[in-house]
DNA sequence: TGTACATCAGTGAACGCGCGTTCACTGATGTAC
DNA sequence: TGTACATCAGTGAACGCGCGTTCACTGATGTAC
């Protein structure tokens, strides 16, 4: 018997759905309302406005994804079962969060700049860490924002090819070639 | 003395350049009418309607970029100089034809999918380049598809934090190693 | 148990706004005789 | 040269629409005595 979500969960999920399917300004909040089998006017007892709950969304899964990929990058060991573990970890929430991470993707161009570099970036996490595998002696040294953004491209890159049927089947079905790669660029 | 532009190709310039700046949906006919000092009604005597402009900048960048990546790719030489044509003729877009380039970036979620398989795509170029290099024995056989897209991101991803001020300078500057990076992950 | 009141999720109807788009009309320019 | 007409880029005003949002109100539920 798992508990019934809250009203504020509903909402959250079906944007999020809602959002990913048709984009952000394709959907309007009467269409949210609709989706959760509510009125328009009661979504302003759980969000301050459309913006906001975008906001929430946003920052919620940005925050999240950060945590995990700081988590998997802790530790004093070497460099290349961190990046083993990084890699996998993205490839999971690809697969496993699909929607939430195709929003991030999809948001990520107007909310970027709002976003501070600190310690829960995912990006910088990604910067970081590769800067210290450098630093280490453990990778060549190159420009540590560039190549993680490389990384990053790397993997996301078919990530978003996948949605379009260029690629069928899991990311994390590649994993183990994508982590291959990941380390063959970083050498 | 050069020739003054059309008032067809003031709109399309000025057009790309606030779709840029701020998103297919937060500009209006009217900002596009103002920024070329034009009445709102007059661009309909250029344009069919607003989605007709927007799909017209698309289908054109598209186009010549499919066009001019086929060029680089083309030739029966080896798949090294063919490789290093393509990712410095992508870098050089990105920074002598930005905004273009960014334009195709930002739309290309909502039209890849109208978009056929064929010569002019640049994913698909790449792909069959990719493709043909391994049959050829010049690297090691992997998904075809998947080695394109990632190459992919390994170029536009720092392009897109090059955006946002994560990476200074030009992309072009980086050619070399972006170059190298290319290599190194398709051996 | 019955009554009076407080709480609060949810509702129906409307608000003003900016959007993409249309259309009858204007007024400058070119052409024919 | 002057007059009559055709052409056509450009205009002003308005259209209907869907948007995000507000607000007075309802009606079920809980609480106090």
């Amino acid at each position: 018997m798992t508990a019934k979500p809250s009203k504020r969960e509903t909402i959250k999920t079906e944007a999020l759905r809602l959002f990913v399917e048709r984009g952000v300004d394709g959907v309007s909040v009467r269409d949210i309302a609709a989706a959760c089998d509510m009125k328009p006017a009661n979504l302003y007892a759980h969000f301050a406005s459309k913006d906001d709950l975008v906001a929430e969304l946003f920052h919620e899964g940005y925050g999240t994804y950060g945590a995990l990929l700081h988590d998997a990058a802790a530790g004093a060991g070497p460099f290349r079962p961190k990046l083993e573990r990084m890699v996998r970890l993205i490839c999971r929430l690809h697969d496993e969060d699909n929607l939430r991470f195709r929003f991030l993707l999809m948001t990520q161009h107007g909310y970027l700049a709002t976003v501070s570099n600190d310690a829960r970036n995912p990006i910088e996490i990604l910067c970081r860490a590769v800067e210290g595998a450098m630093t280490g002696g453990e990778i060549p040294t190159r420009e540590p924002a560039f190549m993680a953004l490389a990384l990053v491209g790397l993997i996301v890159q078919p990530a978003t090819g996948h949605v379009y049927g260029r690629l069928t089947g899991g990311l994390l079905r590649c994993a183990d070639d994508i982590v291959a790669m990941s380390w063959r660029l970083l050498s």
